[in-house]
DNA sequence: TCCCTGCGGGAAAGGGCTTTCTTTGCGGTA
DNA sequence: TACCGCAAAGAAAGCCCTTTCCCGCAGGGA
């Protein structure tokens, strides 16, 4: 592996003077030099090492972040507004998938900050765990005392900037559509129970429902993973437990798919027979048969402001941002 | 930000042995020293410099990956099965979307050789564009010169080790299904030409339906973005162009979606009127409706495989391993 | 008593780069 | 001719860690 010294020697030049011309340092380089030192990099096919570089100049400039699993669409849309923001102020992103593993995450806030990045998002939900969120808070804690910023999405816990998707009122939206559309037997698809996300999404709803009269027992919520698979097992589970139901709620887009595969493969019409919903608006909600009835959150925008927040240092006071949540009308519910 | 030597100076030690307890070294240290150096770094909240660490070990041991983008399904899959073998072996994975660029590309190649990679992994299409890959293959020659080691998945173009999925017998495959299910009349709705992935599948097509005594024009291949809209649009392109047509293959399932909701869209019955079949069995294809007919390949396979083989030094000669594609019949094809 | 061995700890040499500070050499003025 | 100032190049001091090499000391055998 060449080295710039290498460089530097082949070109005659010291290893300052071949630095200088490789950065496009502000310090002037008389031609005759910097063209044999840029000779010298093609021949020796020399590209510098990141680690040096990055520990010579104590300069923070790229930004670590958290997500539970970018190939799941709720996570890339977001990280689709993170990366145009980040791209446009020149940095380049650190992503890490955590996959709902809070053990995980801890060790990645560590990893981030041992490579010195400017500023550290966490996307997702948060857990239900105190134990958890203390430890998390110390560390975040720790490593802004250190220079660096912080910026959540969704996560009430953390007290600094924080873009917030209305989860509540989301589910308040929904439990709102279905109640007009005259159902009252609503059953519930629900992500893990520690979830700050699924809680939220559930309290709005039971909001919704206890305003028109109508409760939600526990007996008719089901919890699974936040996925197809998860989805479809919990469906199966509730129209068995419930067969009365005429609405089923599933508390994110991929498990409302597995909602629909599952009703689909009982030959059960929907919405005829049982209305579905679901929640995010992922790209895929308007392709599935029927195109999904869901909550739109703006994904995108959510990372956009995200990184916006953790790039700009801000005033002091920690600043929250909350984008709102609409119903999408499809074909799923009636 | 704690260093090192902080540590070491509130645990009166030396930085050695602070280093030695902090990172298990077999050198043994007594307990009275470790417990004084584990206390100072709680404390101090000290977490070792990423870049020092990795400039002073000289150890590569992260490997890079480069794919279009993997909050596409197709590279979520195979980045999936990269992730399963690289984790059991300890290793962390540097991951590059290149947006299908080709400029982007050689960045990365020399970002990641920056980074002092063991690895470098190149999942998705070569391109037909003699001057890229020339320079391509340039800088990945130069960075194995160095001791890295190179793995493409599904680009004949470098000389080394690959994965390659059969995308020429996935082609003639699902043309031998059509004219089986008694097509004549068929449209291609394809990826951009530069792809050798497009190329190679359309070969395959276009020999099955050779094989009938059936050919395939110009006039009734589509090319556009290898994504959803880009199906959309070259279908609705095509049944305009064509309207006697009788079956449409999409190139990928991305593409397949599009074209599915573009004849939604235009009230044609699928696979009444029109048959449609799609290419890469992406989880979602069951999930839409009528559930795709398409060629499965072993996506997640390819990259455990593609992964297994960068680790592993292998005997000096490159090694090719070809993945079969197998059709999958569902409901959109009849 | 002396020497050797072995163990725990520290000093110091890198690892490859950036950047400040210093030196050198030149043209121009008094 | 002597001196000043400036521009361009080089020397060297870090950046923060790991690891080799060496040293001192205690214990055991002769």
């Amino acid at each position: 592996m060449a080295t710039l010294s290498d460089v530097a020697r082949r070109a005659g030049v010291s290893p300052a003077t071949a630095s200088r011309v490789i950065n496009g340092s502000s310090k002037p380089v008389t031609e005759d030099l910097r063209e044999r030192v840029l000779r010298a990099v093609a021949e020796l096919q020399y590209v510098p090492n990141a680690h040096a570089q990055l520990l010579a100049r104590s300069h923070r400039t790229a930004v670590g972040v958290i997500v539970h699993d970018v190939s799941d669409p709720y996570f890339a849309e977001i990280t689709r507004g993170l990366q145009r923001v980040a791209t446009d102020q020149g940095r380049l992103l650190m992503i890490c998938n955590s996959y709902r593993d809070p053990e995980r995450e801890l060790e990645y806030v560590e990893l981030l900050r041992g490579h010195q990045v400017a500023a550290i998002i966490m996307a997702g939900s948060g857990y239900h765990d105190e134990e958890f969120t203390k430890l998390l808070n110390e560390k975040l804690t720790a490593y802004e005392a250190t220079g660096g910023r912080v910026a959540v999405i969704g996560r009430h816990e953390h007290s600094g900037d924080a873009v917030m998707p209305d989860n509540r009122t989301g589910g308040w939206l929904i439990g709102t559509e279905l109640c007009a559309l005259g159902h009252s037997e609503i059953g519930v698809v629900s992500g893990p129970a520690v979830l700050t996300t699924t809680t939220d999404r559930l309290a709005g709803l039971r909001a919704a429902l206890a305003e028109h009269g109508r409760s939600l027992p526990e007996h008719r919520i089901r919890y699974a993973e936040f996925d197809r698979d998860g989805g479809a097992a919990a469906t199966a589970a509730l129209l068995d437990a419930e067969p009365a139901l005429t609405a089923v709620v599933a508390l994110n887009d991929s498990m409302a798919i597995g909602a629909l595969a599952l009703l689909r493969s009982r030959s059960v019409a929907v919405p005829q027979q049982v209305s579905v919903t679901g929640f995010d608006d992922m790209p895929i909600a308007r392709d599935v048969t029927p195109a999904l009835t869901t909550v739109r959150l703006p994904l995108v925008e959510m990372g956009a402001r995200a990184m916006a927040l953790a790039l700009d240092p801000g005033a002091g006071a920690p600043r929250t941002e909350v984008l709102a949540a609409e119903v999408v009308r499809r074909d799923s519910a009636g």
